[in-house]
DNA sequence: ATGTGTGCAAATGCTTTGCAGTGCT
DNA sequence: AGCACTGCAAAGCATTTGCACACAT
């Protein structure tokens, strides 16, 4: 089911900035902060309020459909989320984010530590930091870090 | 080596604020954010400016003394680093935290991704979400959420 | 036709900055 | 004494809210 069905499904209308940040979120291989969707998507001839884009990230995260990517360097961003549980890597220069699914190694982790802190895990977050292929080559240039 | 030697080591003096904020921290179990500790320390007797606050924490998170927590629900929380790579697992009913050491179960997920992405990962973010022993009983109590 | 969603403007709240005075070393 | 640190006040931003209008269903 398409995140079109969704909404509907769940009785939000299908409207045209929803469809904008949605088909922007789909083309992109970043997490994008609302600042930037905004910006980006005015460039693309839409004009469309800032605040309808915070709201538009408001719902769809409501609905998993888009997930909260934490940067220390920057504000958060929101990035497209695919069924299943994932997580995000991101590339600490140009913030191009992939996802990478949880294997068992975190399932082990999260058992193990709910017997050791009693803690009983319903969640978790889990990113990681890095540089991308492209960032690497740039990188390396000649200098050593 | 303890914190009061670090920060003298480097040059950066022992003052009021950054001895309470620490003194606060090295007794709170829970990560707190700018705001919690301005307030608490405020109710401790003691005047402390909030901005002190930041920028106390501002250092101490350069100096790697303490650490940010993300908490969805929350602001940004503040708490205490051990020596050590360490994570976090938050209760999202009274956003206690407690530390917990990253088992090899990371670094083979952080190459395995390495391989599969061709990134290189430098640093990663791991937190755990749930209830706290303490607030399962509370929430226990004849309902079953 | 109806009620949800948008857009504007203003409010809110957290965080940062400038500057003069204070206090650690 | 010298220079880092604090505290206040004000500035700076990101995000939220209220309300009238527009539009999807």
């Amino acid at each position: 089911m398409d995140w079109k069905a969704i909404l509907s499904q769940k009785g939000y209308r299908l409207s045209e900035p929803r469809k904008r940040v949605m088909a922007l979120l789909e083309s992109a291989k970043v997490a994008l902060t609302p600042q930037q969707i905004h910006q980006e998507l005015q460039q693309k001839d839409c004009e469309l309020g800032l605040v309808s884009v915070y709201r538009t990230l408001e719902l769809l995260t409501k609905l998993e459909l888009v997930t909260v990517v934490y940067d220390p360097q920057r504000n958060p961003g929101y990035i497209l989320s695919t069924t299943g549980h994932h997580h995000h890597i991101v590339c600490q220069e140009c913030h191009k984010a992939l996802e990478f699914s949880g294997s068992n190694d975190i399932n082990e982790l999260v058992h193990r530590v709910e017997e050791e802190t009693l803690f009983r895990v319903s969640d978790h977050l889990l990113q990681l930091f890095g540089l991308c292929p492209d960032c690497q080559q740039h990188n390396s240039t000649g200098e050593k870090t």
